[in-house]
DNA sequence: CACAGTACTGTGCAATCCGAAGTACCGTCA
DNA sequence: TGACGGTACTTCGGATTGCACAGTACTGTG
């Protein structure tokens, strides 16, 4: 479909929602898809999620660590570390632009 | 590069964007391409407007007529219809849910 | 032991944006 | 006349990225 279905609009933004639910806590993939469809991105898939935190490590903006769990196989645990901070402060701020870009463009019609 | 630029932000919005370029008025691609550089999205790329319009077009969001130009070749213009404006509504309306969510989870701390 | 739930990995597909190159038309300047 | 720059559009191939699907592996319960 055309349309701005939620997928698209994921594209490239994803990255920055991780960095963002890793922001206040270290998390783990299947722990921050639940965070992520918690906060209303429901339609994430969890390949999407852990592509990315794989994505972001390989960046060099996460740490991680396994931990065994009591209740399930090991969980794999993120970090943001300075790069990771840094990377939220920057990618937060084109966003806040880009959006602001686009709701001039929307008209600007005052509430949700 | 991960990072959020804003190649990977117009994913999925460009749609949007160009609907909204030509709500007021009906535009041809080159002019609509200004439109969008004017309002802030510097970096979109001129195939991927024309592109977008072309799509738009075969899903039936636009009408079009071809307008002989004084000063170079023909211009292709397009003009909204109404599927176009309801396009636009709906699109407009998933766009600020999907960022009002962004800017929660963003922690939504008060100035762009 | 089968099974459901938790947790992660790998593969291949589809969508879409972009750069580059190409076509074509116009007026100007030499 | 011919070269050139600006306008306007098309086509092609490359690159990212999100997702569905399948598979691995560990746990506790019936």
């Amino acid at each position: 479909m055309l349309c701005v279905d939620t997928t698209q609009l994921l594209k490239g933004v994803l990255d920055l929602a991780v960095l963002a639910a890793l922001r206040d806590e270290d998390g783990y993939g299947y722990d921050i898809l639940r965070r992520l469809r918690a906060a209303g991105l429901q339609d994430v898939g969890d390949a999407s999620v852990y592509g990315t935190l794989r994505r972001l490590f390989t960046g060099g903006f996460l740490n991680t660590y396994v931990v065994p769990s009591d209740e399930g196989p090991h969980r794999k645990y993120y970090a943001l570390n300075a790069a990771g901070r840094a990377e939220l402060d920057r990618n937060g701020k084109t966003w806040r632009e880009f959006a602001s870009t686009m709701n001039d463009l929307l008209g600007d019609r005052g509430i949700v």
